[in-house]
RNA sequence: GGGAGCUUAGCUCAGCUGGUUCAGAGCAUCUGCCUUACAAGCAGAGGGUCGGGGGUUCGAACCCCUCAGCUCCCACCA
């Protein structure tokens, strides 16, 4: 046998990729005569390349995916991008600047030019990548949100939604970014603690020369947008301040001074200064005592002309000079440290600023209501369910939806506008002409120009389990599309927690509001993975590997087993190597499996005295373990389900199995043993197929000539029928008693290459005797004869309540025997009296079930003949 | 501030209806082995007050209360 003892995958991956390829094993289509099983990947962004997130996400869809094909459904993977609007255009701009061209300088129909050339270079590469993992997506079916038939699907649901009166256009607060120059969602925007100064500005009372209100804010630089002072009219400290106007230091505008109860009377000073522009709160404190709106920033962050002062510089830089001019001119009284809780943009990292703007909004109240209800009814369910309470939360206070971006890569927003802001909304530049005309028959002809701003990302990924399939359900409603019909809703999707209200809510909404219909039946939320010591993974910490690196060391197989060994649903995943390595080790394990079956001379015959055993176990414990990975699947216990494949292979089959059959060197097999055992083999391949696609297929191939067509991923998943307990219950005596035997071994220095001797001292019990045979082989045994008496100069050990003796020629250490028995005693003398406890206590007999009562009368009993045996031993040491 | 979750072996975590699957797995550690499939391996071993305290129960890792520590989500008091 020249096949070397290392498994080596390289080849092979390659190899069963292009083959499955070839063959189209990947493509599905609507099959009337079996079950459809679909999954849409969340589509990773179009530049974005693979990390260790994808690789743990699109794992768990691709073992989904192959188990339901094996199960014989039409099993249907679709793959596809996102054309990421802000991250997209983040990365062009980059691109740009490195070649000296700045976006502000050439037009947008230029910028989606190079945007276009960008997405042509590099939006293949992630797809590719996942190639490599051995995911099984049906290629055929790629879409990008960006395709043309897309991008009007998502016009057409815009135009729709607008024309149900659910999109409106409004002057609101919005979380303005300076960076990107645009808005950004709630969503978007990430808070963390900054420690920062709170600065104690005075302020002059109008017409006093001596009077003064002192403020508190963190933001001197809007004091020149201050609309008002706020005091609590609970506060006996400001009454007199009633009705009177403080002016705003440095430019001296006189402000009024207001009551409001919204303001805390224990921070601060209990004074607020109110800037409507700049702060939602003071924006609602403004609209209810209508008070001025003052915008002193621009879009860039710099300050405008009508802060006065200061005009044109960052409002950082603008901070820091006003607090000087103010502490020179005797308007600060003090500075404190203070800690604050500050917005950040997620794409830019810029410190987000409060700016009222136009922008278009999706009223969520009445849309969210299915989404809401269909998955606290667990029509749609989440795994794990401990996050219902998280979505609850969030649908039940959801806010309308901000969906207008000043960005440029994206679906463009489609109003059209004349020259005195009036819109129309419509698809195309013709269509709003003749719209505008009917709705301003009297306006001289105008030209419409339309909205420059982009919709939020999430508008078109919303649409994707629907938009894959049929992209002209938005327009003609039931398009009647025989994918669409088949395939939806799709059954399970796997993502993570952090985008649960970004796409999934989302995608709940719009599947109830398009199809009527759940967009998939199970959520499958995955953990983020993080690096050893707990951090997320991230670019900038350098802590992520590299995925095509480690698939290149170690296997795809070993990834993904390494990614699944420690991932359960929700939960985190600390990412390290060493459980990589157990996967190609694993990988490693089987290949030597199959180098020691194939290595093996068949003879006709009938299976010997131990394989029958053997075989007759094995298929009880095979039976019994994959109906419990039946079971792991149905509650989507991944890792569960690769660990219990995992130990029937190793433990299982690699070691007793194997074992039991194993002839001895240079001697052959029979026939029917080795048929036997190659079924088995397969069976486990099968069973692990989902998890290492490629081993599997490879093995599959190699342990029997087959036809072009018969590759495993295509074979049918393993049935689950009946097992024998009894034989299961018998071996794991018998495993117990080799064990011992090896202890024995271990404990005295006999090479296992010396044959020994076994007394079982027992009147009456036929210890599995069945199992005889198999003690034997294992153990290297010459005999197993029963006995009455003690055997002089044998090492002991009890399994149970029977002792047995190994005699063995070198001497017992007497002492150290009297020391564990000794030990042994007290554990079982300790255990004795707490069940009898419990069985003397009334109690317990009186309403504890008897079964259990049962199980501690067997319990006492066990324990009185073990008590029994040590002492007699113990006495006959001490002679 | 509101909500959710976590705390079990050195590490990462299982433990699904309160009782034989009950204290488990993998990794790490230790001992002995290059035994003709596999040293990326084989055969063994040690390791625990189930975060602290209280309660319910015949019986608690599991249910309740409480304290402590950690994590995440939501909200944003200048």
């Amino acid at each position: 046998m020249s096949l070397s003892t290392k498994y080596s995958p390289g080849e092979v991956e390659q190899k069963w990729y292009s083959y499955w390829m070839k063959m189209d094993f990947f493509h599905a289509q609507p099959n009337p005569d079996k079950e459809p099983y679909c999954i849409v990947i969340p589509p990773p962004n179009v530049t974005g390349v693979l990390h260790m997130g994808h690789m743990l996400n699109n794992t768990i869809q691709d073992i989904l995916v192959r188990r339901a094909r094996m199960q014989g459904k039409e099993a249907c993977w679709v793959s596809g991008t996102d054309h990421a609007s802000i991250a997209t255009e983040a990365k062009v701009v980059a691109m740009l600047r490195e070649r000296g061209i700045k976006k502000s300088d050439i037009t947008r129909e230029e910028f989606l030019k190079y945007a276009w050339e960008w997405r042509e270079k590099y939006g293949g590469i992630i797809l590719e990548q996942l190639k490599k993992l051995g995911a099984s997506c049906d290629w055929e079916r790629t879409k990008f949100t960006m395709d043309p038939d897309y991008y009007e699907a998502v016009i057409d649901v815009f135009i729709d939604l607008y024309n149900k009166g659910k999109i409106y256009r409004g002057m609101r607060m919005v979380n303005w970014d300076p960076a990107g120059k645009t808005a950004l969602s709630d969503d978007e925007v990430n808070y963390k603690d900054v420690q920062s100064k709170l600065y104690y500005i005075q302020y002059p009372i109008e017409g006093s020369t001596t009077e003064y209100v002192t403020i508190a804010t963190v933001r001197p630089e809007t004091i020149m947008a201050d609309a008002a002072i706020c005091v609590n009219p609970n506060d006996d400290r400001y009454k007199h301040l009633k009705g009177k106007k403080a002016l705003v230091p440095l430019i001296n505008r006189p402000i009024p001074i207001i009551e409001d109860e919204y303001v805390t009377m224990d921070f601060g000073t209990g004074c607020l200064k109110v800037t409507p522009a700049h702060d939602m709160n003071d924006y609602e404190l403004g609209i209810k005592h209508n008070l001025a709106v003052i915008d002193i920033l621009n879009d860039d962050g710099t300050l405008n002309a009508k802060a006065q002062i200061l005009v044109g510089e960052d409002r950082f830089i603008a901070r820091k000079k006003i607090a000087k001019e103010l502490d020179e001119k005797g308007y600060l009284s003090k500075v404190e440290d203070y800690k604050s809780n500050v917005g950040f943009s997620e794409r830019t990292d810029a410190v987000i600023e409060p700016k009222l703007s136009m922008q278009w909004f999706l009223q969520m109240k009445e849309i969210t209501a299915p989404a809401l209800k269909h998955v606290m009814n667990d029509d749609i369910q989440l795994i794990p369910s401990k996050f219902k309470n998280t979505y609850n939360h969030w649908m039940s206070n959801v806010r309308d939806w901000c969906i207008s971006r000043q960005l440029w890569w994206g679906h463009r927003i489609p109003a059209w506008y004349d020259e005195t802001g009036f819109y129309v909304v419509a698809k195309t530049k013709e269509e709003a002409t003749s719209l505008y005309k009917k709705q301003k028959p009297d306006a001289i002809h105008q030209e419409l120009t339309q909205d420059t701003d982009v919709m939020d990302t999430w508008f078109s990924s919303w649409l994707w389990p629907i938009a894959v399939f049929d992209t002209s359900v938005f327009k003609d409603g039931n398009s009647g599309n025989k994918d669409l019909n088949y395939f939806y809703p799709t059954n399970d999707l796997v993502t993570a927690p952090e985008i649960l209200f970004f796409w999934v809510a989302r995608m709940i909404i719009a599947g109830y509001e398009y199809r009527g219909e759940m967009p998939f039946k199970n959520v499958y939320l995955t953990g983020i993975v993080r690096d050893k010591q707990g951090r997320k993974m991230s670019k900038s910490l350098g802590n992520s590997p590299d995925p095509l690196d480690l698939i290149s060391t170690f296997g795809a197989d070993a990834v993904r087993t390494g990614m699944l060994f420690s991932s359960p649903a929700g939960n985190d995943l600390l990412y390290d190597e060493k459980l990589i390595e157990q996967g190609r080790n694993f990988a490693n394990k089987i290949w030597n499996a199959f180098r020691l079956v194939k290595g093996w001379t068949v003879v006709p015959g009938s299976p010997s005295e131990e394989s029958t055993i053997a075989i007759a176990w094995f298929q009880s414990k095979m039976n019994q373990s994959l109906g419990e990975l039946e079971d792991h699947f149905s509650k989507f216990r991944m890792s569960d389900a690769l660990h219990l494949i995992y130990k029937l292979i190793w433990d299982d089959f690699c070691s007793w199995y194997l074992e039991m059959i194993k002839p001895e060197f240079g001697k052959p097999i029979e026939e029917e043993t080795y048929s036997k055992t190659i079924k088995y083999f397969e069976t486990l391949l099968k069973a692990l197929h989902p998890f290492m696609p490629f081993i599997t297929e490879e093995l599959w191939h190699e342990l029997r000539d087959r036809s072009e067509k018969d590759c495993i991923i295509i074979s049918d998943w393993p049935k689950i029928s009946t097992f024998d307990i009894e034989i299961l219950n018998e071996s794991t005596t018998a495993f117990d008693i080799i064990t011992e035997i090896r202890n024995c071994r271990n404990a005295k220095g006999i090479s296992p290459k010396e044959s020994l001797s076994l007394f079982i001292k027992s009147e009456n019990s036929s210890l599995v005797k069945s199992f005889w045979p198999i003690i034997k082989k294992l153990s290297n045994l010459t005999t197993i004869e029963y006995t009455e008496v003690k055997i002089d100069n044998a090492t002991t050990f009890m399994v149970g309540s029977t002792e047995i003796f190994i005699p063995v020629n070198k001497e017992i250490d007497v002492e150290k025997e009297r020391a564990e028995i000794l030990k042994d005693l007290e554990y079982h003398r300790g255990f004795m009296t707490a069940v009898d406890k419990k069985l003397s206590n009334e109690k317990f007999v009186n309403s504890a079930p008897p079964q259990v009562i049962d199980l501690e009368r067997k319990k006492k009993s066990d324990a009185e003949s073990k008590i029994k045996t040590l002492e007699e031993r113990l006495a006959l040491l001490k002679i």
